[in-house]
DNA sequence: TCCATTATTGATACTTAATATCAATAACAG
DNA sequence: CTGTTATTGATATTAAGTATCAATAATGGA
């Protein structure tokens, strides 16, 4: 059985060398590695993962990537970070603080929002981070019946 | 001239007694320092204040107002944490990128709103972290008349 | 296809922010 | 004043990431 490469790994090759980075080995481990991923993941989890991979290089893929917005950052209650594909472009977080399983939060206008509170407070906003912690439903359920 | 004591350090060497800590000098000298502060600031940069004070002793007292609540942990917009004090409990910031200053984000129920939103994906929604960047009416200003 | 250019890599050292260990010390209670 | 116990500080360690730089690999042109 060969290994199968994801479609995504393609998808990404192809975001890089439009701007104009090289299509590397390295680079498409890294790439490979992170596109099998469903849920957050530490550098260093990726670093383990890739033992032919130098670290310099696991480090500034993520890098490349979360510049890319294919990737992003996500902070965890305690103030660690971890790293997600991203499925859009400026987006929040569901996180799960029980399976870690993470949801994009949609349907509200925190941007409109704040940028009306803001107004009262002469403040110009340019940016924000929203995280957003509890339970999904699985997690909620099997607490429930235990 | 002699150094006043800052009335904060009073008022927060209580709140950590009636937790069960001592009263200490390392720790009275370390709330001292981060009571003159009046922007966030570093773990570190406070350490380099206090070169009396151990390394460890600094840290933890961090914790501790922290856990206390009467400091808070600020995020910046490139994912690294400040320390500032609290002005109230659960609040978020209006973090100006220019000078550092950061006000409390007040008027806006984002906490009601994100329970709504949260529903509709059935998550049960436990905590939040919600930073605002932008520039605030000095910043803008000076910049303006540049 | 070969070659030159230039991006990329990986080994290593370093940085920053923080935690762990543990014997010595200082605070508090009686 | 003294025993108990929290606290301290020196030191080592961890986690997450950046900097350096010679060696290597990818690309585009002849």
């Amino acid at each position: 059985m060969r290994k199968r490469e994801n479609p995504l790994v393609a998808r990404f090759m192809d975001v890089l060398e439009e701007q104009g980075y090289r299509d590397t080995l390295p680079r498409r481990a890294v790439i490979q590695a992170i596109a099998q991923k469903d849920k957050h993941f530490t550098a260093e989890v990726l670093r383990e993962q890739l033992p032919g991979v130098g670290r310099a290089t696991v480090y500034r893929s993520l890098k490349l990537l979360v510049d890319a917005g294919v990737l992003c950052r996500v902070l965890l209650e305690d103030g660690n970070l971890r790293y997600q594909l991203s499925r859009q472009g400026h987006h929040h977080h569901l996180l799960c603080v029980d399976c870690g399983v993470s949801e994009d939060l949609t349907g509200c206008d925190i941007e409109g929002q704040l940028k009306n509170v803001a107004a009262t407070h002469d403040f110009q906003v340019s940016g924000h981070w929203l995280e957003v912690y509890g339970r999904c439903r699985q997690c909620t359920e099997t607490q429930t019946a235990a």
